[in-house]
RNA sequence: GUCCCCAUCGUCUAGAGGCCUAGGACACCGCCCUUUCACGGCGGCGACCGGGGUUCGAAUCCCCGUGGGGACGCCA
């Protein structure tokens, strides 16, 4: 049997870390064993679903490359399959209508909670004598078996029971005529012959109802594997409290898709020491069986270094449109500056995310408006203004305006005036972007441009004092 | 409260009874490289939650405790 998994959000949001890896990790299996990996918007919640919550989980997935291999299926357009087999239920006595109304149902809660018992009804409904309250849409209760365990033989948990006396008749369809979570994912995961269900830990305790329900469809079970969650940094969990949890916010921050990917399949999976992967290689040896059994919580230190290192190692070509449309959002017109590709060779040993990189490129897109008063006093002072006179002397001269030329030039001047590198790089690097910090001096005058480096030099001489 | 799950450095993890003096990575600290900042290299700091078993031998298996997490909705 072909594997199919499936990616099943509830569009009430964006997709967030932890949806992001439920999908991966579905993506993974299903890559790795052959199979299909499907995508499917569980939106009976009429009232918390979204249109643009359901295009924002869309953009997510698609940045990160998790696709749906076959057109996305949307619960909300199969009612009348959920319809239809839940009044199967009913004629067949496994389900029943029940008439208590919300209140009651909070009231009974109310008092098991009192009374230090787990909240669950009661069964009154299920063996109603005699017509139907008047004015009272009923919902539609599951029958649940009240004897006997439910083994769920998950893939990362291994056996778990649980007893039916713990489970209590749920709601499977509604009063205002929809059908409830735990029963339109049997259906749905039934008809889509999904193979392998892999989701969320907060769904381990949802598995022995829906088996049931599996069992009385007489319907075979797929197999089932929970996945442990992903914590904030505190150990709690994830939140908005914790900052950026909606993946999207990771690229607008700077982040690659790749790294994402990455880092998010690090936490609950490894393949022995090996922390660096990809796609491929995560394709190759990525299962589920080998998934961890705990919780792990969010590093946005290790995301970062993950993030440099697919900076750094990416075809400058590949990550320049990545990094024009940083530029873009940033305000900056790169119609004009040096070439993205340049741009990133001098910087991705220095960013560890695009942002960074857009922040430290902006000297050479911008006109340098200020300096830093500190790099002024200790290298634009008189000893300086020989220096600066030289360089823009020869540099005037040069044709070949590349790195390695400047680079020659430089080190003329050094010998000319008898000094070290440090002492002709320091007032040079000061006069092109006004600070002490920058990438290889010759990196940075090349990207300046000829005409903007000699007009900036010049502007640096002109600061330079008389007498010390 | 009840049920379910989990438990190795600060964090992510390796570890499937002897290979463990517990390995790697991030972070942190130091040194080296070096025109600044980085990158890189080398080194350091740093963990088996506690208690009982089982066994010749336990981070690994079992039990109890403790701690953390999740679920108990006409949410998913």
């Amino acid at each position: 049997m072909t594997v199919r998994t499936r990616f099943a959000p509830s569009p009430t949001g964006f997709l967030h870390l932890g949806g992001a890896r439920t999908a991966l990790f579905n993506w993974l299996e299903a890559r790795h064993r052959q199979g299909s990996y499907l995508v499917r918007v569980e939106d009976t919640d009429l009232t918390r679903s979204t249109p643009e919550a359901v295009a924002a989980i869309f953009e997510g997935v698609s940045w990160l490359g998790l696709d749906s291999d076959e057109q996305p299926i949307f619960q909300t357009r199969r009612f009348d399959r959920y319809r239809e087999v839940a009044q199967g239920l009913l004629a067949a006595g496994k389900a029943y209508h029940c008439y208590c109304s919300k209140e009651l149902l909070e009231q009974m809660r109310a008092e098991a909670e009192a009374r230090g018992d787990k909240p669950r009804y009661d069964g009154r409904c299920r063996n109603r004598q005699g017509p139907p309250p008047a004015g009272v849409t009923p919902v539609i209760r599951f029958r649940n078996p009240d004897a006997g365990e439910v083994v769920v033989n998950d893939r990362v948990r291994g056996r778990v029971v649980f007893d039916n006396t713990e489970l209590d008749d749920l709601i499977i369809w509604r009063s205002d005529d929809s059908p409830t979570y735990n029963f339109s994912v049997v259906v749905d995961d039934s008809d889509m012959r999904i193979t392998d269900v892999v989701r969320g830990d907060d769904h381990l305790n949802n598995t022995p109802r829906q088996i049931n329900l599996y069992q009385a469809l007489g319907l075979p079970l797929p197999s089932f594997a929970h996945l442990p969650m992903i914590l904030g940094p505190d150990g709690t969990k994830l939140s908005k409290r914790h900052g950026a949890v909606n993946v999207m916010s990771y690229r607008e921050d700077g982040f690659l898709a790749e790294a994402m990917i990455n880092y998010l399949v690090r936490l609950g999976w490894s393949h022995g020491d090996t922390e660096i992967f990809s796609r491929i290689e995560l394709v190759e040896h990525f299962s589920i069986d080998d998934v961890n059994h705990s919780a792990s919580r969010f590093d946005l230190d290790k995301l970062r270094w993950l993030n440099q290192h697919y900076i750094k190692t990416s075809e400058p070509a590949d990550l320049a449109p990545e990094l024009g449309w940083h530029l873009q959002r940033a305000g900056i017109d790169a119609s004009t500056g040096p070439a993205l590709e340049d741009v990133i060779v001098a910087l991705r040993e220095r960013a560890q995310t695009l942002l960074e990189m857009v922040d430290k490129a902006r000297v050479w897109f911008q006109p340098l408006r200020e300096y830093d008063d500190l790099a002024v006093a200790k290298h634009l002072g008189v000893a300086a203004r020989p220096v600066l006179q030289q360089l823009l002397a020869v540099l005037e001269q040069l044709s070949d305006w590349q790195p390695e030329s400047i680079d020659a030039q430089i080190r003329g001047v050094c010998e000319g005036l008898g000094l070290g590198l440090g002492k002709v790089a320091a007032p040079l690097r000061v006069a092109i972007t006004g600070t002490q910090v920058s990438p290889s001096i010759d990196h940075t005058v090349y990207l300046c441009g000829k005409s903007e480096a000699l007009s900036r030099i010049e502007a640096a001489l002109a600061r330079i004092p008389e007498t010390n």
